[in-house]
DNA sequence: CCGTCTTGTTGTACAGGATACAACCCGGTT
DNA sequence: AACCGGGTTGTATCCTGTACAACAAGACGG
């Protein structure tokens, strides 16, 4: 009733099309959400008119189509933030030597924005346009501290170490707030640490996050606290740019 | 009959988001496809619960969901083409000082995988993830000339150069082939000429093309005939290099 | 503070459209 | 030629998407 059962699986077929990167057929996708082939035929011959799939005309198979390239290239161009912490990022990098990141709140998750990769043969990569929990990521728990909506209920557990206790975790973000940056602590992926910091817009608002991730050899608890100065000076540095730009922007569009 | 109307309506309704950068209500996106709001209503909360659409939960407006973010770019990294040019199209701007880009095809039309921009004040820029005519752009050509596909049907016209004449356009593509490179002598753009070559892959067939555009005014007709000579040896390198890579895969046979 | 207007959500009845089944087509294989 | 797996196209049925209306919630202006 409040969902739209044919557009509904129009999505979804959508998502069977990205796992599937060499294509996949008519009679595939069909079994995949349990509908009859013809069905599956005539939504992926709707999803090809507007762009959204592709059908190679040899193979017959569908892939993602061209279309969606430019609306998630919309999406990210859309927020300056990314284009601005490129620069950031990558200085992030060369003073850390680990992988740097960029983040913003997707409704209740973290969307990974940019990220510049570290040269070490070792390390942490989160593909651009990746989306994680917010309670148990360095840059979520950023966003969940800094801001000002709440934290989402469900909190899943996804190694020994994630916090999962509401009140906890209250607690922890609290201490975050204190000391100006969180950290993860092996408690998204085994063996993997992060400090992140927030970055504020011209209002003083949350606007992100951004920080570096490592192998938990490398990234001991007692260098991640020394780095986290690093990754807050050069957030702060972010911060104070995209307010300049701000001041540019208002004094130029002010008679038009 | 052969189109499904609700999904349809749908994917609408996305296309029109990526219009409205600030976000769309409900009443706005029922105008503009002509269905009440109710109907918009649900379509939109079957957007949003799938990630293809994000209801502020304060101005209750809609914008594009984190989703799209995600199969766009698995849609661009699938193609290892991408990442594998981007060297190359850095050293074209240094050796051009000209905006260099690189695309594959896309059932009718080029899709633009990357670009590169020049330092210079007056440049051509193409977003990432732009669609255009195969018939009237250097990309375009180099991709009709040198593939296998067949001329599209309909040749739009859009400056007082484009070629909209099959016959005419069939000899152009002849020479093309015999030179070993495209050009657009302002054909979709007033005041922008491009040269292009095409890249092959490991069994040599063509994956896709190679080339720089810029303002008529520096890149005439003249020069555009010497500057090829750079894009092909730029172009010859990229294909090499893909070759090589090939071998690599198949030796080291890579993971997960 | 109260009407009024705009905007979004939810019920509900109806009919229009999405669905499943079947027939058909097309290439590849035996 | 017969067979088989996979895709497309008709068609009748009934489900589901649709429009209308009522409702809720702000935003405005008097």
């Amino acid at each position: 009733m409040s969902e739209i059962q044919s557009l509904a699986r129009g999505l979804r077929a959508l998502d069977i099309l990205e796992t599937e990167s060499d294509g996949i057929g008519i009679t595939g996708i069909a079994r995949r959400i349990n509908i009859d082939k013809s069905t599956a035929s005539r939504i992926m011959k709707t999803l090809a008119t507007y762009g959204y799939a592709e059908q190679s005309s040899e193979t017959r198979r569908y892939t993602l189509g061209p279309r969606l390239v430019r609306l998630g290239q919309s999406l990210l161009t859309r927020t300056p933030l990314r284009d601005q912490a490129r620069p950031f990022l990558r200085e992030l990098v060369t003073q850390t030597q680990e992988c740097a990141h960029i983040a913003v709140r997707a409704s209740d998750q973290v969307l990974y924005l940019d990220q510049v990769e570290a040269a070490a043969t070792l390390r942490v990569s989160t593909g651009v346009g990746t989306l994680a929990p917010l309670h148990c990521t360095a840059l979520g728990k950023v966003l969940l501290a800094f801001g000002d909506k709440d934290i989402p209920q469900d909190m899943e557990r996804h190694t020994p170490r994630t916090i999962t206790d509401v009140a906890a975790l209250r607690m922890h973000l609290e201490q975050a707030r204190r000391q100006g940056y969180a950290i993860d602590d092996e408690e998204f992926n085994h063996d993997v640490r992060c400090v992140a910091v927030p970055i504020y817009g011209l209002d003083g608002e949350l606007v992100g996050a951004i920080g570096i991730s490592g192998p938990g050899a490398r990234l001991t608890l007692a260098r991640i606290h020394d780095l986290a100065q690093v990754v807050q000076r050069i957030g702060q540095a972010l911060s104070d740019r995209l307010a300049y730009r701000h001041e540019e922007y208002a004094a130029s569009g002010e008679e038009a």
